[in-house]
DNA sequence: ATGCCCACGACACGTGGA
């Protein structure tokens, strides 16, 4: 089974991108981050076509996950559990029959952070921690999961082009990095990093000044595996074509293929 | 040192992204 995550930075710019990539990956289950639009405007129709299930978290202008899947989408929650009062759509979860088992989802856009002496640092700190405490909840279930998405946290100075110049960014900072490995050292397994060992992977090139050109890049869209999950691993990769497509996404997809 | 580009909302340019 096939698992990736995709930014596409706009569902409605870039559906002919996530169809062409769809037919061509085969992926089972994706993970969809700033689709920036409102639940009735995803183009469910399109993917329910093409033979996936759709569950939708979005929100209007900005934010936004959902998932797809040719696998049923069941009890699907939506929201990051933890604070009632945060209204912005960055989490979307859901259960696939996989096997004679079950793989849950969790699809995930985590805050930016920038700047970091605003309240938006604190925020995603915050929701940082929230995302560990789910992630304890789960791994008390001894189940496969994956948490997929846009972390917005750049791992190691390996994942990033210029380590000097993200310095002090939100995406950077030790505290930010901290958290991550927080995460993972509950047990969770970066399934790219488990797969390639070489330096300088990345999924995100920033649309200026020839970033993805130059392959000034950072790695910041990760597929985290619990434990029952890595068991399952079988490889993982970044599909940088589609950063070099006409208008695509700053981001590309990554995926995880697991043995069910 | 700073901005470069892109998407959105709703038509002018401000907000947000990373």
């Amino acid at each position: 089974m096939k698992i990736a995550t995709y930014n596409v930075n706009s569902i409605k710019v870039r559906l002919g991108h996530l169809t062409d990539w769809l037919k061509e990956s085969e992926a089972d289950v994706v993970c969809l981050q700033e689709i920036k639009c409102v639940d009735d405007a995803f183009p469910r129709e399109q993917l329910e076509d093409l033979g996936y299930n759709v569950a939708v978290h979005g929100q209007k202008t900005y934010n936004g996950v959902a998932l797809i899947s040719r696998h049923p989408l069941e009890d699907v929650v939506t929201g990051l559990p933890g604070d009632d009062g945060d209204e912005q759509a960055r989490y979307i979860e859901a259960v696939v029959p996989a096997g004679d088992t079950v793989l849950r989802v969790c699809g995930l856009y985590l805050p930016n952070g920038n700047p970091v002496d605003s309240d938006k640092f604190t925020y995603k700190l915050s929701w940082m921690d929230r995302l560990i405490a789910r992630a304890k909840e789960l791994l008390a279930l001894e189940e496969p999961f994956v948490m997929a998405g846009d972390y917005n946290i750049i791992p190691s100075p390996d994942d990033v082009h210029d380590p000097k110049a993200w310095e002090g960014d939100a995406l950077f900072r030790p505290d930010s990095r901290a958290k991550f490995y927080e995460l993972a050292n509950l047990g969770l397994t970066d399934a790219i990093r488990a797969c390639h060992t070489e330096p300088h992977l990345y999924t995100f090139w920033d649309y200026q000044a020839g970033a993805w050109q130059k392959d000034n890049g950072i790695r910041i869209d990760h597929l985290m595996l619990s434990p029952q999950a890595a068991d399952r691993l079988s490889g993982a990769g970044i599909d940088r074509m589609m950063r070099g497509r006409e208008k695509p996404s700053d981001h590309v997809p990554v995926w995880a293929e697991l043995d069910f």
